[in-house]
Parts: C-alpha cells; structure tokens; sequence
DNA sequence: ATAATTTGTCTATTGATATAGACAACTATA
DNA sequence: TATAGTTGTCTATATCAATAGACAAATTAT
C-alpha cells in the first residue's frame, strides 16, 4: 500500500471533514490525485474514506474555498494545479535567496516590532543576560504577494539598536545586518516542530482555520560564532515543504 | 508578547477543547507553563481563552488522558514533567546513534515488509526502473520501549533481496545495510513537513486522535552518491522535535 | 434524443460540541 | 473550625457534525 492512508478516526476532536480534507491535500502531494485532473467522483471518495457523500461534500468545499479544488456540476471536481514552495535549511539559509528560482518576487515585510526584556530562552540562546533588553520583530514572509512564512525574531538591543527601520527599509534581514557590520552569518542551530496554527498565524498566513504550521526555531551566529539572532518561524504545512540540503 | 497565543478558531473543524490542548502543549513547551507547577486554575484558563470551564475541563481531560497533566480535586492541575526527544538530522543521520544520551535502549522493530512494483516516485528516487521490484518495509523506532517514529522504507529487491530478515534481526538499518556491503551512507536530501496522523500512525505510536506528525522524505546514498534506500518517516510532534546540526 | 454519470440542493434525524448554571467534594489557609 | 479556592458532577439547552434519502441540474457518452 503505497501513499494511500489508512480509514478516519471518529471523536477525537478533528472533525471528519477535516481530516478527508488533510487526506486529499496529503494525496495531491503525493501524486495519488494528479494536478489539473478530476478527483474521484463524491461517492467513489465517500466509500473510500468509509464516511457519508456530504461529509466528503465538506471536505471538498473547504478545499474549494481554499483554491485547491475546484468543483463543476455534472463534470466532476479539478485539481488545481498548487505547487509547495520548497524552502531549503541549512547552515546558510536565508530567506530570499532560498526560494531563488522558484518564485520571482521575495521580501520580508515588518510586522510590528517592539524591545522587551529577554527571557530565559531568548537569553541563553543570545548569550545574554536574562531581562536584558532584546528587540522583537514580527516579520512575514511574501514570495510573489502571497505569505509563505511568518517570524518572529529577537537580537540584543544594545547591539543591534534601531535594526527595525533596517528591516522595514530593506525588506531583508541578510541586508540590515550588513548595516550593523555582518556581512556573513551561519545558521548555528535548528529545532523543528509542528502544531496547528494559532489565531495571529491563521491571519498573517491567510490560512484557513485548522491548519498546521511547520516550526523552525533557529540560532543565527557570526562567522566566529557569537550568537547575533533568534528566531522562531512558522510556515505553512499545506504550502511550504522544508528541505534539508545535504551539503553547505 | 512572548509565546503567549491569540485567540481561538470556530467552526473550523478542529473542536475548541482541541485547540485549547494544543495551545497547552505549546505552553509547556514554550516555557509558559512550568513543569511540576500548577497550571492556572479552571476558570482563568477559561477567561484567558474565552471559553467555558467545561470547554477547558475537555482539553484538560485529554492532556490528562495522555499522560501529560495531572488533575487533583481541590489542589489543582499540575504539568508532569515530558521532555519532547530531539532527534537530530543532518548528513549522517542515523536512528540510533541519533538519541545516545537521551535515551538507554533503542532500536527499530519490523512491522511488516513486502515486496511490490516502484511507483514513479520510488523509482526515481532509487534511480531504477519504474516497475521494478522494490521491498518495502513499514518499521517503527522505539526508545525506551516508547514509540518514537514510524517508517516506510523502500529498497531495490534486486540488489537488496531478504533485508527485511536482517533488519528483523538486528532491528537496525546500518547493520542491516552491513550484511550487504555497504559500511557508510549518507543522506543525499530530507524533505520535511507535517500533518494530522493517520489512522495506522494514531496506532503504531499510540497517539491520541488529532495528533500531528512531522513526517521526512529522505533518500540515502553511498559515499559515490549511488541512492540506496528511499524511506518516509513519521514523528510525533508532541514528542519528538527535530534538530537540525550545522555541521555534519 | 436517451441514458448514465456527476455535482448541487433539500429535508430529516442522530450524536457530538459548547455554553450555562448550580452544587458537591476536596484542599489549603487564616 | 470556618472560609476561600479548586476540581468533579449533574442538568439543561443550543449549535455543529454526520448520516440518510430523494431529487434537481449539468455534463458526457451512447
């Protein structure tokens, strides 16, 4: 049994139509529903998955409504053609040279920002003092107007005073730091998990509710290795896949 | 705003008593909920979500369900120490070696095994023909005696006929591959992203209904970058976070 | 044209989800 | 020993989710 899951759990605090709607996403993916061809009629989909035609009729419409699918009245329902952006980590990552290739338009657009006392996690993770002060960007990140990541970032104040303006400037992280001196980095560390997406993520992610988001919590160092970022990124599962090169 | 999440999602698909679970889960991983402290009572949780008690009592139920609060009448709620295993993943990413020092005892255990035509994607991975024969072996890791992952993996029958007797006996990979003549491999790409699991993964990791999964597409390959072995694997979001090393 | 297939809409019914309020049971503290 | 705070249980009600069946509307094939 290749890509082809396995039945649907009842009462569990996801709905059956969203799971059914997970599953076709998962079988777009997967090249079980090819791209720009019809899924299997309702019924067909209705006994597979081992639920009633309007549950499957839910899960279709909510994929519909997120431009999946798309359903036409006595010929059948589409797939719409819905590539993943394939967005690589590594040592060197950065955001738009990444997605090179891929898309032809990338930038990073400032949220807000604010300067807070560190916590213990953003601290150690800086090398600073607990309660220093440190700025925190909320950023989301756009390839061709559409928003495939949302972060949010922290450096010490003290050194990187005023990196907000940079950043709204410039639309680039990469490009702020080189004006405080940085004209390299690395990425020391990163931790990945999952969960579903929360109210804020829902919004600037323009998802709809339900889905997941990939989580990237990262260390950004200098070339000797003082540690100069932190930051935690959420991507969404359903249109970012997160690929890890072997080499650099 | 530190980790502090925004509101709640209706009439998504996801029930709120879910969302509020994971908002928990999040809170405890985040840091915002300590652990072995009392998580805050009932009714401010309920106020603080804009929920019903009862709504926050579901959640709460579940969390205890899974093992990861413990409620005591007239006390409170308290938050029971569960450490999420960080499994790297790198170049030479290993099951193994991978948790030494988080974990005594590991190792893979054979669920099932087969053998059937590659599919196009396995054939390309494998740089084979597609059609031909591949033997597929569904695998779960254990730590512990604790399910941590869930594995399909594909090999060329050709070249790697009756692996599954030695993974069956060694409940390794790498030793597995030893037998075959292969003493070191690399991982050529992993492709990384996440979804709901799965009936069968809801079982083989004895998760809840409504968990996530973070699932990998790996390809490994010889030190001559001839592709070897082909796997997808599964891991519990809310026990497994992956770490992704610089170097290596 | 006719039939078969497929999506769209409607009604009805059942069970799960969420809200609301009240009170019991238990714990810690003044 | 009171009292306040917290979890546990119960009843009631409204809405959502899922099943079931029937038929309309549109498309495709015969």
């Amino acid at each position: 049994m290749i890509g082809l899951a396995g039945s649907i759990e009842r009462r569990n605090g996801v709905s059956l139509w969203r799971q059914i709607a997970d599953r076709i996403l998962q079988g777009i993916a997967s090249g079980d529903f090819a791209e720009n061809a019809a899924l299997p009629p309702e019924m067909a989909l209705a006994e597979r998955y081992g639920v009633n035609r309007h549950t499957v009729r839910s899960a279709i419409a909510a994929l519909v409504q997120e431009g999946v699918l798309k359903a036409e009245q006595g010929r059948g329902t589409f797939v719409l053609s819905r590539k993943r952006l394939s967005y690589p980590i590594g040592a060197r990552t950065r955001f738009s040279t990444g997605l090179q290739g891929q898309t032809t338009e990338r930038h990073i657009a400032l949220l807000s920002s604010s300067t807070e006392p560190a916590n213990r996690r953003i601290a150690e993770a800086l090398g600073i003092a607990r309660g220093s002060a440190v700025i925190c960007l909320e950023t989301r990140g756009e390839a061709d107007g559409h928003p495939v990541s949302r972060a949010t970032t922290w450096f010490a104040a003290k050194r990187f005073a005023g990196i907000e303006v940079a950043v709204a400037e410039t639309g680039s992280i990469t490009a702020s730091l080189k004006r405080f001196g940085i004209n390299d980095y690395l990425r020391q560390s990163t931790v990945l998990s999952a969960r579903h997406a929360d109210a804020d993520d829902l919004a600037d992610l323009e998802l709809q509710p339900g889905a997941i988001v990939l989580v990237t919590v990262a260390v950004n160092v200098t070339l000797d290795g003082q540690p100069i970022q932190f930051a935690e990124s959420r991507f969404p599962a359903e249109r970012v896949e997160l690929r890890l090169s072997a080499n650099d």
